[in-house]
DNA sequence: CGCCGAACGTTAGCCGGTGAATGATTAGCC
DNA sequence: GGCTAATCATTCACCGGCTAACGTTCGGCG
């Protein structure tokens, strides 16, 4: 079991783990803090677009949207322009959750890198750089 | 969208694919080979068992074990001592996966650290085992 | 004008993961 | 010895992610 692969994975299993507790206080699944956040950003955009965007599947939006529409935090609309694409609008609900899920994401990256010195966040930014370069080729062409 | 936060998770997600790309040629699905990987090591644990060792639930063992049964790699067996267990045996296909499949893992793991020196390496597998115990209390008591 | 291909969202089915509820079996205590 | 509580594995329903198949709608070309 490499050391790095394994260190890794443990690491993104924990904070998964915790950034999904936190989300569930607000009544969020893992992942949909993601989409919300690109419709905080630009209401009315389409799945395709957002897809494109967070790196994910269409069906991965369909499905989380029409999860989220039932649970009130946005709504799906036909374009009229043109009439295959659907724009998902936020409801005041899910605009609402824009402050405390941002402070959430933005106190867990303190809490987690708290324990590093400035010149110590900025080298595991710039290692983690390489290797996730590194992958983004091997994904490519490798 | 915090710097590590976001850049960490793009990282694993690159890896992911990699390595699902890599253990489909052996009929392989992500996470099965951590399963395979214990019973590599030693044989006949319980479903139980290897959760607590992989930090899963059991239901993710029972069902991976289900399909790794079906497709011929191990096969069930209750425990006659105590008939509550049920434990999990490597049939010859199993046991054959081995050496190409840590074979692959290493591989990997050379591959993505590949552009970073000694030096280098050693400091990111320290800093990030800084971040996972941050996390691991985060997720224990805070 | 009509057809045919491209673009798009949706659906269905699979996978790993989770929590909660079920069921069987053992262990412990009176 | 018998009842109760703890311990297992299993099942169900849900979530995010994927691929593949499907149906609609638009665009371009003859």
């Amino acid at each position: 079991m490499p050391e790095f692969l394994d260190l890794h994975g443990r690491t993104n299993k924990a904070v998964r783990a915790i950034a999904d507790a936190r989300l569930r206080r607000h009544g969020l699944h893992l992942g949909q803090d993601h989409l919300l956040a690109l419709l905080w950003e630009q209401d009315g955009r389409t799945p395709g677009e957002l897809a494109a965007a967070l790196d994910v599947t269409t069906p991965t939006i369909v499905k989380g949207a029409t999860r989220m529409a039932a649970a009130g935090l946005l709504t799906r609309r036909r374009d009229q322009q043109d009439n295959r694409l659907v724009r998902l609008w936020l409801t005041d609900a899910g605009r609402a959750l824009r402050k405390p899920v941002e402070e959430d994401r933005r106190r867990l990256e303190a809490e987690l890198t708290a324990g590093l010195g400035d010149g110590e966040r900025e080298q595991l930014l710039r290692l983690l750089a390489k290797v996730h370069q590194a992958a983004a080729e091997l994904l490519a062409g490798g």
